[in-house]
Formats: C-alpha cells, sequence, structure tokens
DNA sequence: CGATATCAAGATATCGATATCATTGATGCA
DNA sequence: TGCATCAATGATATCGATATCTTGATATCG
C-alpha cells in the first residue's frame, strides 16, 4: 500500500501552471504566455479563450518562473537604515512618510516595495531586487559604503555628500532652509538667535551652516545649542538650559517641530512672549505645529514628493538612465511665532 | 566583423552562478550549493574551498531560481489598505507603527516583507509571497473577502469579525478599552460621559460598546458624539458644537489622543476646567499625549507588540500550523486628566 | 502560376538553483 | 578475500515561465 498523495503541510491549493493551462485549452504553453501577455502574435479568438480559462481556473502566474527568465524582479528595496546608535525603536515616523510617496511611485510603475532593515542577516533578499532605496537619519555613510559596493542602482535619502559610483543623492535643500530661517530673524529685526539641533547628523549640518552662513552677512553669530533628541522635552529642556545660563537671546531655529513647540512651552512658562520676546522657527511642518497654540512658523520638506522623486531616480536608474542628485527645495511657512 | 559584447543596459555587473563557481573549484554544481548552504554531505575542506572562492568573487545567490526551484519565496506581503473614502495620503501614521514589529519579525525569521497599497493593478506581486498581512483602518471588509479568496496564509489586523477560511484576526481588545475608560469615569463619580469617534469603524464600534456596556451596568447612558476625523481640529470642534447645544457632560472619552487633545484645548477656551469640570481620556498613548499639559490619560494599544504578533502568525500558519485569532490586551494610563 | 509576405502557432533551449538517485573509492567486518 | 557500509561527489531531472527559431497555412503580387 502507498501514499498516493501526500499530505502537504504548506499550500494545499495546487496552483496549475501555463502548461496545464495549454493542455486545457488545447494549444501550447508559449501560446497561453502570449495570450495572457496581450501579444499580438495570438489569435484574438485564441487570446479570449485562454484568458477566460485562466480567469475560470484562477491561474496564477509564478513569479519566480518569470523573475528567473527575465533576469529582473520587477522589486526595489527599500532600506530603512536608522542611526545604530539609538536603540529605540527603528520606526521614527520621518523615513516612514517618505515610504508613501515610494510606494505609490513605485507600485504604478510595476514595481513592488521590498521593506528591509539592516539588522537582517543576510543581504539575499536585498540582492533579488532590481535597485535599492536608503532611507536613514544621517551617521550612516557606513550603510552606503555597505550597500554601494553591491553594484546596485542606488538612490540614497539625506544630505548631498559624494555620492559614489552607483548611487546618487535625494534629499530637501537644508542649507536652503536654514537660509530662509535666517532670513526671516534678520527681516523682523532679531540680533540674538539660537540654533537648537544635532550639527552630528549631516542633514542638520546643513541646516546649521545655512543659518550662520546667512547671519554673517548681517554681522549676526548665532548661538549653537547641541540636542541629540528631537522630542518635545528636549525642546524645554533646552530653553531651560539657556534660562539658567542667563544668555541673552530673541530668536530659536529649532530642527524639528517638536523641539520647537517644547522650546515654546519653555518659554511660556518662563513667562517670555512667542513671538514678541522670542521668535520661533521649527522644521518639518508637522500637521501637529499647524494646530499649535500659537500656530508654529516652520520650515515644510514635502515627504511625499520626496519619496515620489527617490522612486523615478531609482527606476531611471534601473532602465540604464544617467540620473543626478538633486536637492528639493524647502519653503518657510510664517504662522505666529 | 561581429559584436562579441552587447552593451548591456541594465546590469553591467556580470554576475556569476554556482556553475561558474564549480567550474573554478573544479567541483560539480551540487556540490558548490551544498557547500554554501552548509550540508554536511560535503567534505569541510571543500566546503571552506568553494566559501572562499565563492567570498572572492562576490557570487550573488539567485534569489528567483531558488525560489522556483523550492516553491516558495520567503516573503510575506503587508497590504496597507485605507478606507478609500478618505482620498488623503494613504499614509497615517497607524498603520506604520505595526510595521516596525512586523518587520523585525520577519526578518529575523529570514523572511523579506513585501509592502504594498491595494491600488497596484496587479495581484501578482501579493501572489508570489507566501502569506499576507492585511493592515486596514475599518470598513474594509471587501478588501478581506479580496484577498481571502486567493486562499493564501493571512492575518488581517482589526477588530475581531467573522475570521474567514483562511485568514485570522489580531488586533488590540478595543472592547476592553472602552470598558476600562467607562470604569474610570464610574469610578471618580462622573454620570455625564461622552464619546467622541466613529462608530462606523468596527474598532470605534468596539470601544463604544465596550464603553455603553460597562456605564450601563452604573445605570449611565452616554452620549455618542459622531466625528469622522480623529485631528486636534475635529476634538475642538465636538467640544464647542457640545457647547453651543448647552449640553451638560463630566466626561470624555475621545477614539484618538489627538482628539482627546483637542477637546482639552476647547474645554480651556471655554473656561472649563481638566480634570476638575470635565475628565478626559484618549486613546493610542502616543508619545504626544504623555507630554500635553496637563498629561493626558489614554488607553495604549502596544503596537510595537502587535506587529510581532501579526508576523508570527503569518509565520506559523505558513508553516503550517493552526492559529487562532487573538486580541491584545489594553491598558489604562492615569495621567492627569 | 510561382515567389514571397504575413499570420498563427509550435519546438526547443534556457534562466539558476536544488531534489533525487547513482556512482565511486575507502573502510569495516567476518 | 568477499561483501556490506559509508562518506563524498556527480548526473540528471525539475521548478514554470519566456526568447528564439521554425513550421505550416494562407494571402499578395508581378
Amino acid at each position: 500500500m502507498t501514499h498516493t498523495k501526500k499530505k502537504q503541510p504548506v499550500a494545499p491549493r495546487a496552483n496549475l501552471t501555463m502548461a496545464d493551462l495549454a493542455e486545457l485549452a488545447g494549444v501550447s504553453k508559449i501560446t497561453v504566455s502570449r495570450a495572457l501577455s496581450e501579444s499580438p502574435l495570438v489569435n484574438a479568438e485564441t487570446r479570449e479563450r485562454v484568458q477566460a480559462l485562466a480567469r475560470k481556473h484562477g491561474y496564477k502566474l509564478n513569479v519566480s518562473a518569470r523573475n528567473l527568465r527575465l533576469r529582473r524582479s520587477h522589486t526595489v528595496a527599500v532600506i530603512v537604515e536608522m542611526k545604530p546608535s539609538s536603540g529605540r525603536t527603528m520606526w521614527d515616523p520621518y523615513p516612514l512618510s517618505l515610504l508613501g510617496g515610494i510606494s505609490q511611485e513605485l507600485t504604478s510603475a510595476g514595481y513592488s516595495v521590498l521593506l528591509t532593515t539592516r539588522q537582517g542577516a543576510t543581504d539575499a533578499p536585498v540582492q533579488a531586487a532590481d535597485g535599492i532605496i536608503l532611507l536613514g537619519q544621517g551617521a550612516h555613510q557606513d550603510a552606503v559604503r555597505f550597500y554601494d559596493r553591491l553594484g546596485m542602482p542606488m538612490v540614497v535619502w539625506g544630505a548631498a555628500e559624494q555620492g559614489g559610483d552607483n548611487h546618487i543623492v535625494v534629499g530637501s535643500d537644508n542649507r536652503q532652509g536654514g537660509i530662509s530661517a535666517a532670513e526671516r530673524f534678520v527681516s523682523i529685526g532679531r540680533r540674538h538667535p539660537v540654533f537648537i539641533g544635532n550639527p552630528d547628523h549631516p542633514e542638520m549640518a546643513q541646516r546649521l551652516f545655512g543659518f550662520v552662513d546667512e547671519l554673517a552677512n548681517h554681522g549676526i553669530k548665532p548661538l549653537l545649542l547641541r540636542r541629540a533628541e528631537f522630542t518635545l522635552e528636549s525642546g524645554i529642556e533646552a530653553v531651560r538650559s539657556l534660562s539658567d545660563r542667563k544668555v541673552r537671546f530673541d530668536a530659536i531655529f529649532a530642527c524639528s517641530d517638536l523641539l520647537a513647540m517644547g522650546a515654546i512651552r519653555a518659554l511660556v512658562e518662563l513667562g517670555q512672549s512667542v513671538p514678541n520676546d522670542v521668535s520661533v522657527i521649527g522644521y518639518d511642518d508637522t500637521p501637529l505645529g499647524a494646530s499649535f497654540l500659537p500656530p508654529l512658523s516652520t520650515v515644510r520638506q514635502n515627504w511625499q514628493e520626496g519619496g515620489v522623486l527617490l522612486a523615478r531616480k531609482v527606476l531611471a536608474q534601473i532602465h540604464g538612465q544617467t540620473v543626478q542628485s538633486q536637492m528639493m527645495a524647502t519653503t518657510l511657512v510664517v504662522r505666529a511665532t
């Protein structure tokens, strides 16, 4: 006595193949393939018949087989690489906002998004992709180099660094953001501005440079206040430390909206008026900042658009075109602070 | 004169195969395959030699070929399906928080995450996966049915509905969340509570039911205030409408922290004291609520853990085990409101 | 009418890996 | 010595799709 049919532990659904379909339709595999891919090489009547059969039996294309034959996977790996120092959850909302645009653009181009963090032991999944989008939060040059040597099309989000052999960089124009903030402060007559942020982070460093340079044009030298965290608490604490040190200041440029809101809260506690005594500009234009009281002035980055741009650039690279790094404009949104 | 080598537009890197490696090592393909997969069937010395060669030449496994042969992709499709009504960006942070746990768990199990929205014309990419995780925001029963008939292992995030043939449901215990809020209000002597949220959304409906039922045990009937949006503005507006209608109330259970914060802001504007006149409980325990003034009481859902659970359940299904739907406990976090 | 396009479909090879069965030489044991 | 056992490796078939080259039938043209 023999087992005629083994128990199938994994996927009991018996998928039928093109060969099966071919037999059912009384044609060859290749004709089925052509019919399903709308090739003009098959008779219209045949095509209809095959397609109807495929629908009827719930035929599913075996993507692996097709990928193998075509030598491409129609997949782009999106690697979310955060600064390894912060052992916290890898999922600050920031890089995720880009994901919207990325996913939208890739999907509509017929590509899939393979989401990865670096922690994965193997790079096998990444190598299966046709290209790479690397999202990181500063200080990840080692990651860039690591993936760069895979020799795959790659686009990195961030501050414009050199841009290696295979990869290019897309990011928002942080320097311009810093300049805008400086211009605003100058135009409303502030003379003692403070910068709150973390210059070790390349993107923030750009903001700082823009800020400092523009202010220098007007003979102003801002105070740099380092903060590693971009939370509300960190902002509160930052302003308190300024107050403790009896520092005189009349403007704050913070590297995130949360930081800015924290700062404002601390200022109010200290009896300072915003924006009369101290003017505050945040960064990111989060929805929260807009409905904060008072509504927060901020530098806007368009994440959605950034994601779309990232996607377009990888796709272009995959299609063999030469593409260039690009910085996206930032906008100063002046509200009440 | 003939072209001996065509220009390769896409990927100029000539990947070498196991066959190449075999030739280099003077063994057969199979031996290479075995050596690279640490099979005990090859001599240790041979294994080392092959592996060294692979490293030296930067050999990359062709994942498509392996997937084809092994008839599995080691990939789980994560489908982010939002309520189609809201034409807004599909990327509220909510489902994305789950992504952290999902990605972490799947990656460490050697699986990849294929990220998708439904908008993609084809389901081909999804069908290439070994399983599906469906993240949605209420009112997506049609989506569930759609993917259910693919006959693949599937886990859905949300309120426990029937749970179809192939899929099970994981979510947080919204009903319990509602009960906790009710208990709290009762225990501090509130008699006129209001519920703000959207009962069309299954998860919110559960919260409402729990809330209503528990209050009923104490002879209290809450007021239901429908709000479709979960923003700060919506919360503000909700309280104003209550005030306009001269409704008497002493407690608010809001379906999101933002809603709650908006409500508090409106209450303060109206000269009401929180929590003396009106007690407020939010939902989600966002970091923002914790640092709000006054710090917000809220019902906490553990997203990270939810993601992990989702991932574990699909994997179990993929491995042929029978798994069951599960609701995760919620915690009432009592702060100042 | 014969030669040549044109159209529809099929035969075969191939993508790169792994499962299965077969082979080889060395060793153990009676 | 003879035969079973075992360790290491190889030959071959196979996963399911598509590219390339053919084939056969029909249409077109000078």
